[in-house]
DNA sequence: GCTCCTCCTTGACTGGCGTCAAGGCGGGCG
DNA sequence: CGCCCGCCTTGACGCCAGTCAAGGAGGAGC
């Protein structure tokens, strides 16, 4: 469908739109359609030519590859305000993941032929959408790092403080929501869900305590101790 | 140094470059340098702001990350005809790695200032920045799914496939030569050298065997189905 | 030729995570 | 209310990779 007003607010919010001039935006998002997504919406799959790239309104939607075994490795997990696939642009021979949604949500959907018009008359479009590919990199890269230097708890204690507002000095104890199934983010994190829950046990030593899809951290700051010194 | 004539021709082999015409890549260079980078070279440092990204002429640069308790984690490795760090073109923040050189070699050192100009003014550069990017991200998206769904031999079987040429029908026996240290090997397989030692003994049964920095596959397909079939 | 040093290999042991299996908790529905 | 069926947790056990430690191979320098 197309994109109605209440859209348009959200997605000048999203970090590579934002402070776009209005009628770049308008432009921009004339070519592009919001669509609504139950859970279990597929966006596109591994190897589909790459048309469009994304925006999440609202929702959340997993990355993923599926090994030959049937095995699912999750890759990212991006949330409202988050752009996606952008880096597939200059991908050739098609999305090099699958995509779908894992909470229901809206999404907008740009295609890349119109997206790069833009960018040719814009080049302030340009600087925004290598801004915002620098910044999926970079979850890339730290979540290589995480992988190959932490262990199962440090890496759920990292997640956790994902969800925290910028460090606190004083720093109460924060509340927190996980915002999807524990067995998708064992997976997201590279474990399976017996170990993430072992992980959330031994996190209660921390300060950590869990009930159903609520978290409590008692000290952040303990918390980010934890994960930097072992 | 300025670029020489003989770089130039080198340069056009970059797959960022092919194919561009040829006033639109000498503009492009004439901002450019190249250096001569020894061993021990290091290229840029995690947190410096982005001034180039870069191509390697010759040699072998490792991107990686320094943990607060002095563990290197190392994010990819690039050799002769590939460029990196154009994904930091859009970084407010710095480079998000350090870079250096692991064998003598030349690099080519691209100004970023510049080279966004050209972009404005040259669209099929955009277009080729963002295959370039493109084919970076997927090094990390198949190394994330990698590390988290292989073994420490299938790792190392998957690396020495790398080298090997595209898929042969037929398929005799391949000899590599391991490009960087196996230390070197292991850290960007993310497993210790002992256990890089060990996996390359275990390879022996799948037609392995390794000689100094020499290695022989004996049957790269039957390799291929180790990997994948564990 | 010799020593030294670095890189690599091999062995023994430990620990963390995966696997298999059983049980608790909660929500949907009749 | 009570049943069923997910999702999640907990326990027992095995295996892979990390750690510690010792030893071999090869090159640089004298």
């Amino acid at each position: 469908m197309a994109v109605c007003g209440a859209d348009l607010e959200t997605i000048g919010q999203f970090p590579l739109f934002q402070g776009l001039a209005p009628d770049a935006l308008s432009s921009l998002v004339r070519a592009a359609e919001v669509r609504d997504c139950p859970k279990r919406t597929g966006v596109f799959e591994q190897g589909e030519p790459v048309t469009h790239f994304f925006g999440v309104l609202s929702g959340w939607v997993k990355l993923y590859r599926l090994r030959p075994d049937g095995l699912e490795v999750i890759i990212e997990v991006f949330g409202p305000g988050e752009s996606f696939a952008e880096g597939a642009i200059g991908m050739a021979d098609g999305y090099p993941v699958s995509a779908e949604f894992v909470e229901d949500g809206r999404l907008l959907a740009v295609p890349v032929a119109d997206y790069v018009e833009r960018m040719r008359e814009d080049p302030e479009l340009i600087v925004r959408t290598f801004a915002s590919l620098a910044a999926n990199l970079k979850r890339l890269v730290s979540r290589i790092e995480s992988g190959s230097s932490l262990d199962a708890s440090q890496r759920v204690g990292a997640f956790l403080l994902h969800f925290c507002p910028p460090p606190q000095p004083g720093g109460g104890p924060v509340h927190i929501h996980l915002p999807y199934d524990k067995k998708l983010i064992a997976n997201r994190l590279g474990m399976k869900p017996e170990t993430f829950s072992r992980a959330l046990a031994s996190l209660r030593k921390h300060g950590v305590t869990v009930r159903g899809g609520n978290a409590r951290i008692a000290d952040p700051a303990q918390l980010r101790r934890h994960i930097s010194t072992g």
